[in-house]
Parts: structure tokens; C-alpha cells; sequence
DNA sequence: TATTAATTCGTCAACTTACCGAACTAATAG
DNA sequence: CTATTAGTTCGGTAAGTTGACGAATTAATA
């Protein structure tokens, strides 16, 4: 038949498994009734996806009238994706099966030599999660990294991550794709962080919503009208370039850009310096805002020019909810004061929260990107309409509160 | 059969007329290489679409060897659709038909009266641009209505629309429905007019970009990902409430916008005045940009806010084309200003254009939007997957320059 | 307690729709 | 007349449907 007819099964296959997924366990009769197709139908594509792998039945379903249904549900090993959150000090990695459970998390301090030692130290440490757990390597799949920095998709290459050495000269997907023997995926660490509150954490159900990462600089993850917003050159959310704060004009702001000079962590060091001039970090800050108004007028000035920043962000994007992740941007003291000064300055109502899923937001959401590239790659094939919406995360295993 | 096999046909039939719309005059066997279908299922779906009166037969193609072709061509009268540019002082109507010919536009000044009268008015106005080109009213299906507010879905109203009295008190697209007998779509104008630079302009083929309208006020359309960005609530693009050029914490910027307080026509007539003494138009202070010293000091505050308005889309969004329309911005002198300021403070390569539209560009939007969703409910009725994408816009009777 | 009724699950068989490929007819340039 | 291209007719295959039927299970009743 054409491909246009062959698609039909296709199409079928993974809306069956798209329901067992979400609703499963499930029988047979269920799913028919759920998505309109005949009772034997359903019965063929059972029977290929079982055959194929990717569901199995489980227990009678006993109890009502009638006769009891076999159900089906997803074989949770049939395949697995990494993710890998490579930051500037530490890289995190985990492993997600198709049952969207997350097993986590290997966690080492990144190889300072940069470069190939980093994709070497990667591929090591999504082989030693798998053994870990005792799971078939070769069922792993593909892995989901995020990086501090700007991935481009022609060389392979990370640009604008000054804390990685080397990862703007090397085809950095590419080498590690070729050390793993399976495809790799590279994705801005903030954008992940968005994918996985929306996924897994405090942004589900929200289509327009913004992630605002503060800390060693600022940033945001943008979705809209429920996808990534990545922009033209990747740029997109690059908060620290709006133009206040700094003065945008002058050519420090062009360099490290006009917001990012007056919010980042080495603005509130400076500042604070600047005002007293004693030489401390952040936390420091945060510890003394008691019984220091220096301090307060360190952590003011940030809420203040952060307030701003979502104010752009709201007459430009107009979000539902707003999300705080980051080191300093998780804070309590900082977030309430944000929140005062952001109520100053808009009349739109927007939510704003912290992230619930703290510093596993990018984990997470490099998971679910590469759960829904296995969906698309193995099961959907391309076929149009055929796309498989998540079911939600489990991450008891990971320690994180909340479950959706 | 059921839905699922129905859908293919659908599918299929969504594809051949869109190989027709875009190709045509084409024949049966040419489609069919393109598409990958066999010659006599073209030739079943081809009948289908001529019989349900979508698709004609015209000329034979003779010149090549062999059996001469008969071409097919989208019947342009199948369906009409009107586009209305609903302005504070004006209304423009125009009619579009399947072929994506654009037959102009009866402009008349709004009703002052507003409300209902405006409905009738428009509903008026339809008829008589349907009337005037000799067309079968009952081939018109659709309105799209631009406004200068932000429509409310699930009213009808039009709010923050206050050049046009009473627009928030009625279900103004409920209530143009009823007197036009069809469905009715309204929209942001600005939004269309990122539709319509985007569909027939200066934006082709640009999946990221945005529009600024500088006029009375300031404000964007943005398509990110070739998709129009609405916000949660209708309110993406408002620039002027940007948080910078006047004080973003005073009460009035809570009103008016802090953007727009320094970069609209009010703001740059009080501001004239402010520096003068003198009352003109803004008109005015462009012709005395080459004599007075001060009409360029106004000139070049908006043109510098402007620029930095540019800068919070660049860091926000990333497109990769920026459009200027609205009465002043496309002012060539102004344009040229905001550029140089814009230079000194972004990295990024944007693409600075102006409108080519121009005033047209919301109702040609307009049209784009309206055939999108004739096409979308009358040919492809919600089968996932059976996106048709409108062929290149036929703007020769409009009396505007380019034609993509 | 044993039997029967009601209900639900899953399969089999016959029929329908949509597509394809191959063979065939039709038209046309050279 | 021949090579070539356009379009149709004719089986054949894949996929899905409805309806009938057997299997399994609970509920009701003698």
C-alpha cells in the first residue's frame, strides 16, 4: 500500500499506546470504546505492539459484571533515554524508562579538562547509571543533554558556555553520539529546566509560561502556545540583554549584557562591595539581611531590576505563570520581594512560583524531551498527527515532591 | 469505514487541492509524482474535488510529447471570505477568494455611534464589496475582523479598545454573525498584520519574527515557530508597557505603559511642546527635522526608545526579521535612526525592515487568517495532520507593490 | 447450593473503503 | 508510424467495520 495507507496503522498503533500509556493498565475493550475503533481492531494492534515489545499484558481485571478483561500496560524496560545536565561545576545524570519513571542520579564534579575528556566522562557515567540499575544497555536509546550555553545544530557545537572548556570547538554531539553508539540530543540547560516544570513540576496544564533561572547570570525558558520557544540563533530568553538595569547603551552592556550587570551573582558581590566594601558571596547576602540594610539593598536592587525583567516578560509574551529556578532565584527572601515589586509595576494576573523541582528542573526536563523523541523516532516514525503526549513523570525515585 | 480510514481520503484530498492551489494549473499525473499517489486514486480524489465544486479542469496543456494533460485549477469563486481592518476612524472591507485574490476595499469612516452601529456598518459594507465585483453572496463564509483591542473569546467583546465606543458592552462578533449569517473571527489588528506580512510582504518565509505598529500607541504581533503569538490573555506584544523609557514604578506607567509615555504621537507632541512651547502635529515635527534642532531631539528620544524596545524582543524572542509599520514607524526618517541607535546595542543579526504593506497589512492579514480557516473547517474538518498552507497572496488589485 | 440470567470480553466471518500496480486505451509530437 | 505521455479499467491487498458467537464472570433466584 501507499505510505499515506500504511500510516493508518501507524497512526492507530500509537494512539493505542499513547491510551495505555496515560490510562493504562487498560483492556482491550476499554481502549476501543476510548478511541472509537472496533473491539478487534484493537485486538491487532495489541497484539503487534505486544509483539514488538512496547506493551504487555498484566493481571485479570476481576470484580465486575462480566468477563474479566486482560489488561495491557507499557513494558517500562523497553526502552530507556539518559539525561545528562552538564553544568559548569557538576554533571547530573539519569536515566529515564518509557514508563516515564526516573531513576537518578549519578553526580560528579565536570571534568575540568574540558572538551573530549567531558564527553568521555558522560559516557561513562550513562553506562554506570544503567549498570546501576541493572538494566540492558542496549535498550538505551538516546540521551538528552543540556548545557549552559547555546547549542548549534549544524556543527555539533556549544557556543557561549564560558564554564565548559572547549565545548565551542569540538562537534560536541557528535563525538559523544559516536562514544555512546546511540543518537544524541543538545539543549540549552534553562530551556530543559522549563520542559521538565511543565512536565513534572509546578507549570503543568500552563501553555504560556516562562522558567526564570537567576543565578550565575539570568535566563529564561520560554514555552508558548505549548512549545519551546528557541528563537532564530537559540537567543531566546536571553534576559540578561534586555536593556535596563545597566545602561544598554554604554559597551560593558553589550558585552555581558545591560541586566545581567546589575542581577547576576557577580553583580550582588560587586554591589555589595561597592557599598561596604567587604568582599562576600551571595548566600553571605542572603545570611545578613537581618541585620544588614547594605544587604537589603543588595537583594533590593536585584528584585527590583528582576521585577522588570518580567515585566518585559509579560508585555511582550504575556504568560500564565511565571517560574523561579536557580540558585538565588529559589530563595524565599528574594522571591517575596520580587513579587512585591512586581506587583508595582503590572496589572496583568500572572502567577508566579518557585520551581518545584529545584535543581533537577533540567534533569527532568531533559528526560521528558527525550521520552517524547523516543515516541517520536520509534513509535510515530514521522507520520503526521501521530504525535504521543507525555503521561505525567514519576519521580518518586528522585526524591522530588510532588507527582502532578 | 471508520473515522480513522475516512480521514486518509480526507488527507489526501487536503494535500491534492493544496498541490493545485500552490502549482496549478497542473495535471492529474503531475500531482500524483509529487505526492507519491498512483495515477487513478489522483484521478478518484481529483473527480471528488471537482464534483463538491473546489477544483475545475482548464486548457489542455499541449507542446509536450504525448497525450496532452488536462490541467485542474482551484475554482476561485468556490469561497469568499471578507477582511475588515476595523480602525478608529476608518473602516476598511475587502474580499478574498479561494485563489487567494484580494479584490479591494471599500473604506468608509467609522460610525461614531459605535456598537451595534459598527456591526451594521461592516455587515453593510461586506455585502457591498460582494455586490460591487458582481459575486454570489452565498459563497462569502467567513468574516475577520481586525480591531485595535484585545477580542475576548469567550464574550465576543472587544476590550481595551477605546477609540471605538461601546465595543466592550456587546458580543460584537456574536452579534455581527447574526446580521452577516455566517461565522465571524475578530482579531487584534496587529496580530493580522504579522499575519499579513508574514503571508504576503516583507516577511516571507521568516518562521520568527515580529511586527512593531508605532502609531497612536506602540505595540507587536510576533510569530514564533510560524505561529502567531496570542498570550494567556490576548495581551502578547503590548510594547508600551515595557518597563522602561518613563519610570515604570510611577502610577502612570501603570496606566499607560511606561514605554509608551515617551514613544507614541501624544508622547512625542507633549514632549515637542514641552521643549517648544508649541503645539503641532507630529507630521509636523518630521518636516522640521532638517531645520530644527529640537523636532530632532523628539525624533531621535522615540527613535532610542524604540531601538531598546527592539532589544527587549531580541533578547527575549530572537527573531530573525523585525517589520516597522503604523503610521510613523514607517516614517523612512525615523527608521533609519532607530537602526543606528538599535546598532549600539544588540550583537544580533536582525533583519530591520519596513512594512511593505503598510496600511494594508491587518487587512491582508485579515484575509490570510480567513482563508486559513476555510480552509481548516470547509476541506480539511479537523483531520490531524491536513494543514493546508495558503498559497502566495495575489495582491495586484490592491495596488500594492510586491506579490512574494 | 445449584442453576440461570445478565453482562462483558475477545474472536471469527463477511463486507467496505482506499490504495496500488499492471494492463490497456487515448492523444500527440516528431 | 512510433515513441511518449495522460488517463482509465481491472484485479489485488491492507485496514477497519458490523454482527454473531463463544467464553468468562457476577448477580439473582429456586
Amino acid at each position: 500500500m501507499t505510505e499515506t495507507a500504511n500510516n493508518i496503522r501507524r497512526l492507530n498503533k500509537c494512539n493505542v499506546f499513547e491510551v495505555i500509556a496515560h490510562e493504562g493498565p487498560i483492556s482491550r475493550a476499554a481502549i476501543a470504546k476510548r478511541l472509537g475503533l472496533s473491539k478487534q481492531t484493537l485486538s491487532e494492534v495489541a497484539k503487534e505492539l505486544e509483539s514488538e515489545g512496547w506493551v504487555q499484558q498484566v493481571g485479570l481485571e476481576r470484580g465486575n459484571v462480566g468477563r474479566a478483561a486482560m489488561n495491557f500496560e507499557v513494558v517500562p524496560d523497553a526502552a530507556f533515554v539518559a539525561a545528562v545536565d552538564l553544568g559548569g561545576t557538576k554533571v547530573k545524570v539519569a536515566v529515564a524508562n518509557l514508563a516515564c519513571q526516573i531513576f537518578g542520579e549519578a553526580t560528579e564534579p565536570t571534568d575540568p579538562k574540558g572538551g573530549l575528556d567531558v564527553v568521555r566522562q558522560i559516557a561513562r557515567l550513562c553506562r554506570q547509571a544503567m549498570a546501576e540499575h541493572d538494566l540492558d544497555q542496549d535498550r538505551l536509546r538516546l540521551a538528552v543533554v543540556g548545557v549552559p550555553g547555546v547549542p548549534d545544530a549544524a556543527t555539533g557545537a556549544v557556543k557561549m558556555a564560558p564554564n565548559i572548556a572547549m565545548l565551542d570547538e569540538i562537534d560536541f554531539s557528535g563525538e559523544l553520539s559516536k562514544a555512546l553508539g546511540f543518537d544524541v540530543v543538545i539543549e540549552n540547560d534553562v530551556n530543559l529546566a522549563v520542559l521538565g516544570e511543565h512536565w513534572g513540576g509546578v507549570a503543568q496544564h500552563v501553555d504560556d509560561l516562562a522558567y526564570v533561572a537567576l543565578g550565575t547570570g539570568i535566563g529564561a525558558g520560554i514555552i508558548l502556545n505549548g512549545e519551546l520557544v528557541r528563537g532564530k540563533h537559540g537567543g531566546a530568553g536571553e534576559l540578561g540583554y534586555l536593556p535596563f538595569g545597566a545602561d544598554p547603551f554604554e559597551d560593558a552592556s553589550l558585552r555581558q549584557g545591560a541586566l545581567e550587570r546589575v542581577t547576576a551573582t557577580d553583580a550582588m558581590r560587586d554591589y555589595y562591595f561597592e557599598l561596604t566594601g567587604e568582599k562576600i558571596e551571595v548566600p553571605e547576602i542572603f545570611n545578613r539581611l537581618d541585620e544588614d540594610d547594605l544587604a537589603v539593598k543588595v537583594i533590593d536592587r536585584t528584585a527590583r531590576e528582576t521585577a522588570r525583567a518580567l515585566a518585559a516578560i509579560c508585555a511582550l509574551m504575556d504568560p500564565e505563570q511565571i517560574v523561579f529556578g536557580g540558585s538565588i532565584g529559589r530563595r524565599e527572601e528574594l522571591f517575596t520581594r520580587i513579587k512585591a515589586q512586581f506587583a508595582l509595576i503590572t496589572r496583568e494576573p500572572v502567577e508566579l512560583s518557585i520551581s518545584e523541582l529545584g535543581g533537577k528542573a533540567a534533569l527532568i526536563g531533559a528526560a521528558s524531551l527525550g521520552l517524547s523523541h523516543v515516541h517520536a523516532t520509534l513509535l510515530a516514525g514521522g507520520v503526521p498527527g501521530a504525535e504521543i503526549t507525555l503521561p505525567p513523570a514519576k519521580l518518586a525515585n528522585l526524591g522530588v515532591v510532588s507527582n502532578g
